[in-house]
DNA sequence: CCATTATTTCGATTATTCTTGAATCATGGA
DNA sequence: TCCATGATTCAAGAATAATCGAAATAATGG
């Protein structure tokens, strides 16, 4: 992952709705969520929504499908382990370090 | 970790100056550097140095430790775990995900 | 106390990002 | 084809952040 993917990775979710919208799809799943689902789970207008829906895609943090009439979208986890792994990769010159496992619920 | 508070670390990090200060600090590790050195380093102002720095202390981010005449800068492990660990908290409703280990060097 | 080095703060300008409302595109059904 | 629904795009003004030069603060050694 290049630097700045990574910037333009941390900047999409350095944003409250953003944030939010990427946490909802985190939690949600493979299975993902609609604007409309986000919208009303958010209460967000529409054109609001969709601006930051494309940060976030434009980001690679999440992926978008289109299905019927609706879109699906999903939060792309092999993008965000590869943000992860940047922001840690080389810490402490190699020696023993405080740093965690990223996910611990899994 | 409060919402606002991941919010202000990420937004610290997306950026290029700042997010190469932190890495350097990363790789570092305990030790810290000096503005002194971050600005040879990274060849660049030590007032703009000065105002990134202190964006990355208000969130929390880096520690500041006066010695003699010299500051010394620490990346904080702590924040940042907490920071990764706030991205993938309850992923895939505690489902089998594909999350990572934050540190593969560690 | 003064000079020097290290670092930060201030203020103005420029650039970027966010928000909002209206208009547009895409799909499925009557 | 025409309409309704789901979702995106566009353009503007408002808010926020970045940059740079100049000045100020902090600590040390002579």
């Amino acid at each position: 992952m290049e630097e700045s993917d990574v910037i333009r990775a941390l900047a999409a979710l350095a944003h409250s709705m953003r944030l939010k919208v990427f946490r909802a799809l985190v939690v949600t799943g493979p299975a993902g969520l609609t604007p409309g689902a986000l919208c009303e789970a958010l209460e967000v207008a529409p054109n609001t929504l969709s601006f930051h829906l494309k940060e976030l895609l434009h980001a690679g943090l999440v992926t978008q499908q289109r299905d019927g009439r609706n879109l699906i979208y999903r939060a792309s986890f092999e993008r965000m382990t590869g943000l992860l792994a940047f922001l840690t990769a080389n810490c402490c010159q190699g020696e023993a370090c405080l740093a965690a496992p990223a996910c611990a619920t899994c």
